[in-house]
DNA sequence: TTATTAAGTTACTTTATGTAACTAACTATA
DNA sequence: TATAGTTAGTTACATAAAGTAACTTAATAA
């Protein structure tokens, strides 16, 4: 097959966003800090591939994982910088979903 | 597990867009109608998975198939104006890739 | 001593995607 | 007439990703 001709930068952007539960971990975020059963219990993600998504989020620099020494140890999640600035995508994806998804298409 | 509360309509704004290629065929779709062969290959993605992508678009009312009788008979894949109104989508994740994704990052 | 809790991980199953060969219908070529 | 070439897919099979449910660790409460 070959190469095909996009933009690296945008394919990346794509790439992380056409992950399965990328986009709705980042919008959670955006309300604040989280811990993990709230992200799963919000999402609905099985903990598997929510422990996943967080390491490959916090590797690119969009989520920051906290630990606090309590117990049971409690880890807190939140945005970086770079992730606070993918709200404008998810603003983005919100409007458009607003005019063009009728509400009653959930079926 | 208990129901997620996510705007629906957001949920499914998030779960077409994070559906691996969809993102890169409406890309592509924006630059124009395109045959089915060419979209393949700009983006690099299998057939099977191209033509179950393009039957959901064109499901959804993203995508508008034209068949043209010639021989062999010829598609034109476009967008319907909904399509063409994720363009401010495609555009906000465009922009944020040129801000925050490093062009070396792709290995 | 047993149960509980948070944040995962593990083993196993199901679904999604990739690969490559194949098809239909017609045309051009030999 | 027979053969090969064309586009837009489809099919059968292989691999990767996601879902499910039980398990783990460490400390504390009952």
């Amino acid at each position: 097959m070959a190469e095909p001709v996009i933009c690296p930068r945008f394919e990346q952007a794509i790439s992380l966003l056409s992950k399965r539960w990328t986009g709705l971990v980042i919008y959670q975020l955006l309300n604040g800090t989280q811990r993990f059963n709230e992200l799963q219990s919000a999402i609905g993600v099985s903990g598997k591939v929510l422990s996943d998504r967080l390491k490959d989020l916090e590797q690119q620099g969009i989520v920051h994982r906290e630990v606090i020494p309590d117990t049971p140890v409690i880890i807190h999640y939140s945005l970086t910088e770079k992730g606070h600035s993918m709200q404008s995508i998810i603003q983005s994806i919100e409007s458009w979903s607003q005019d063009w998804i009728k509400p009653s298409a959930d079926a």
